[in-house]
DNA sequence: TGATCATATGCAACTTAGTTGCATTTGTCA
DNA sequence: TGACAAATGCAACTAAGTTGCATATGATCA
């Protein structure tokens, strides 16, 4: 897994590996497709480990709760501004109102197919060289970073 | 000015024209750039018509106020949405965490380069027919829309 | 021209994504 | 193991956008 050379990457350059960090950067890797905040909080929620809690609320007969691995939004949102700025992950904006968060892939830079119907992200990898230098070209821009997202059907949806 | 076309066009499909629609219209047809929903906003309380209110306010002394034309932001929201509607406007998301809208333009379909440094938004019409479809064979989705957004430095900025 | 009515508007309250300040906890290293 | 910088939790906040409902108004017809 890709996980763990992350973490280690990491580790060499001085970070913390807290358990929060390890376990969203495996969650990342696990090749689910680009996710949001929410959905990298909810992963957590509901993978992390249980928790048996002693309460003593007699009034509404409750001896004991199982609660599920405690994670704040907040600490995911500052994970995945510390993991951007390692250039781990990649923002990835398909006008849904949110962000989604991608591991950095080693090979080719890539753009993202987005299925209408059933909501399915595939990855999209392009030879896109040729055609940003042709803009730099006619427009006297200097390119840094472009987007490129493309919404349709797949094949499962054209039926 | 293309505004007036737009506004007969909704005339004859038999829909109203309030002045704050006619505004609208003729607000993102002066070519400002894509626009979010607040830049609408505070460009009709800027050049809306002065309103001159007679108070009574003894206590504080004023006889009368100078308010700027009176516009709620639902409103705007409502206006895009119809014009979205009647593919009169489109949607443009840069990323920002808002959406900014400009009229459909008759010529061809087109992108838009994004200054990192003093936030210019050029046009970039852009044939890409072919690209489009080689992606379709290539994939076996059959696209719908398209974003293609591109930042970087314009030659200002370079220096 | 004035009455009618569907449509447009204003307002307040709400939702959701994301941010900030501050007190507390915890990984790492000596 | 103790110390301390970095990470976390929590509450309160901001900003974009939405919803329900009461009121106002543009277009039509008598």
């Amino acid at each position: 897994m890709r996980a763990s050379a992350v973490v280690k990457n990491l580790k060499d350059k001085g970070f913390r590996i807290t358990p929060i960090r390890k376990q969203i950067i495996e969650i990342l890797s696990e090749d689910r497709g680009p996710l949001t905040s929410l959905d990298i909080l909810t992963i957590i929620h509901k993978t992390g480990k249980k928790v048996n809690e002693s309460t003593h609320d007699h009034a509404i007969g409750v001896s004991s709760c199982i609660r599920f691995a405690r994670c704040n939004k907040t600490t995911v949102y500052r994970q995945i501004a510390f993991l951007l700025e390692q250039e781990i992950l990649e923002e990835i904006n398909l006008g849904e109102g949110k962000n989604r968060y991608d591991l950095v892939e080693n090979k080719a830079h890539h753009h993202h197919l987005t299925c209408n119907n059933c909501g399915v992200i595939k990855d999209l990898p392009l030879e896109d060289n040729d055609f940003l230098q042709s803009i730099e070209k006619n427009t006297n821009f200097r390119i840094q970073k472009h987007s490129l997202e493309l919404f349709g059907l797949c094949l499962g949806c054209q039926k």
